[in-house]
DNA sequence: TCAGTTATTGACTGCATGGTCAATAATTGA
DNA sequence: TCAATTATTGACCATGCAGTCAATAACTGA
């Protein structure tokens, strides 16, 4: 019917996603752009419309990143205890070169200004929420957890260590101390 | 000798320093910056060298302001745990219009790219560091804060709390789940 | 083989922006 | 009053960038 495309656009976004982690919004122009996925600006216009629309995609991929790993750490079959300490452990070791967290990054970067990308945040935020309550509860009936605050509260209280987390990553923290801020943050909500 | 300038340094420098607490480096134009100082390109340029130097000494002047109303709160005649209410209230109530944490802002904006940037950021978690140490470690000889921990370690937490805390704030959380969080965080270090 | 369709390419446009220049204004000391 | 000095002003420049356009290439179904 018509000339085939090139290159393989989930490929193109991934790697678009990791510019945008790296670099944010503004400060990723298409040459950066081009030049790490190899597609020409055109091209990306054709199946991304608009760099904000591309950027939006990369968020929402990321986002699903995120959900995916974090499920699999809830569904590991081991204790409450361990899964948290898997959780640590994840964020404490980035297996991409990328820094931080690309929606933190993006929600500083648009403050409220972009509908769109708050609402993106704000999905995250309560994905991530519902798996931390979950595994924060079931720790709790077995008394592992602290009783002394909700598992809503604790999964805030976790989600905002984590939040912090991301910015010590990105602005150039080292290893030890967010080792130190996890250790402490995690070791203080078990009983 | 020579001509006399016509408008207050200081009081141009803080309102860049919301301008850009509020916009972020890079979104901010010379153009926004006349229009809420009044004062045309060229004068600025006149003192402030250029528009990264310009930001450098807002970013200085926000960590001034910070630690100044830190150690306030330090030198409060009240226990380290009202000592401690005060600094949550602060977190909770900023004055100014301005969301999140001007130096985290530009931590994130810049990553580890920019020097003096990073430096910047270092200096104020340095300080904040020391602060928050002297308040806990003497609560902690009161019996009022707990020992499960360090002095060093629960400065580390809290600070990552209030990192966490700016981000929420800057992404448009509710005043209603900073509080929980806040709440949460706080009590958890009480023993 | 050809018509229709979509991808690719590179040139182009318009605009915003950081930074500079040169002319002029205001001030003071001699 | 004038010379020296610094502030102010507005015009100007170079650049980088998002987005567009038009020409061409590649593919498929008829």
């Amino acid at each position: 019917m018509s000339r085939p495309r090139e290159f393989d656009v989930d490929r193109v976004l991934h790697q678009t996603m990791e510019v945008f982690w790296n670099q944010g919004f503004k400060a990723t122009s298409y040459e950066d752009l081009t030049r790490t996925t190899g597609v020409k600006k055109q091209s990306l216009y054709c199946v991304f419309k608009d760099k904000r629309s591309l950027f939006l995609k990369a968020l929402a991929l990321y986002r699903e990143q995120v959900i995916a790993k974090l499920k699999e750490i809830e569904a590991l079959d081991s204790s409450p205890g361990d899964k948290l300490d898997a959780l640590r452990y994840s964020l404490l070791d980035d297996e991409t070169g990328c820094q931080g967290c690309l929606i933190v990054n993006a929600s500083l970067e648009f403050g409220t200004d972009d509908e769109q990308v708050t609402r993106e945040a704000e999905l995250m935020v309560e994905e991530v929420q519902l798996v931390l309550e979950k595994i924060i509860s079931s720790g709790q009936k077995q008394q592992l957890i602290s009783n002394r605050y909700t598992s809503i509260e604790l999964a805030s209280y976790l989600n905002n260590t984590i939040l912090g987390v991301r910015v010590m990553e990105k602005s150039g923290s080292s290893r030890e101390q967010i080792e130190t801020v996890l250790r402490t943050s995690f070791g203080m909500i078990m009983s």
